[in-house]
DNA sequence: TGTGTCAAGGAGCCGC
DNA sequence: GCGGCTCCTTGACACA
């Protein structure tokens, strides 16, 4: 008798190798039930347009060196049109703000209770403001739209922040949950080969497998072109 | 005094 | 080319 028990070709169309066939197979049918949460699946591509830009400015900076950053003639460009971001503020003249103080230090601003709860009540009706919407919240907060605007800039940073805190933490249960589930299914299996020899030939029959006599691992049947 | 939070500054990207 | 966005960083401030 040959050391391998050769199994004829069966039904199943799929050619994987029976092992992967146990992890995946039998994987995709926990998967079915321990399936990542939305969020975290809508996060797995990780290759959104913004994610992209960023490791591309990540790069970027490497290349520049830490916190180094190359003077272009774009980045002149963008200096003076921030320059002119920082004073578009037009309306609202000085209220205390973010005025530079006379030695040269910011004073930081401290937004009141009743500040912060109108713009988060705003920022709950949507969170990105329109230029009159900034203009409305800025005169009914007595500050200026510019920092309304960097307010919800930081907001919504805070919201995607904790965002990906939560899929993080989301995502590593699940992993856990598969793993978990991996282990089972393999003690499972082993238990079910050794104890049912007639499984273990229509599972290899199934994918025209062959089981080595000395080790019991499967093997592929067909010979080698 | 060390640390966390948050408003603001600045660079770079993108769409119009 | 401009405006608005994100991301990263900075600096002021509160608090243990």
């Amino acid at each position: 008798m040959s050391s391998l028990t050769t199994i004829s070709s069966g039904a199943m169309e799929e050619s994987q190798e029976v092992e992967e066939l146990v992890d995946t197979r039998l994987s995709l049918v926990i998967g079915a039930a321990s399936r990542p949460p939305p969020t975290v699946l809508a996060l797995l591509p990780a290759t959104s347009p913004e994610n992209e830009a960023a490791a591309r400015r990540k790069r970027k900076g490497q290349e520049n060196g830490a916190g180094g950053v190359a003077a272009t003639s774009r980045q002149h460009s963008k200096r003076a049109k921030t320059v002119h971001d920082s004073s578009d503020v037009d309306d609202d003249d000085d209220d205390g703000g973010d005025a530079a103080r006379s030695d040269g230090t910011r004073k930081k601003l401290r937004l009141t209770v009743e500040q912060a709860a109108l713009l988060e009540e705003s920022f709950r009706a949507h969170n990105v403001l329109s230029h009159g919407e900034k203009h409305d919240l800025a005169r009914q907060l007595g500050l200026k739209p510019r920092q309304v605007e960097v307010w919800f800039q930081n907001r919504r940073a805070r919201t995607k922040l904790k965002q990906t805190e939560l899929d993080c933490e989301l995502l590593r249960r699940w992993c856990e949950r598969l793993s978990d589930d991996n282990a089972r299914l393999r003690r499972e299996l082993a238990e079910t080969l050794s104890s049912s020899p007639a499984f273990l030939s229509r599972l290899t029959m199934a994918n025209d497998k062959a089981v080595c006599s000395s080790c019991n691992k499967l093997t592929s049947a067909r010979m080698p072109a």
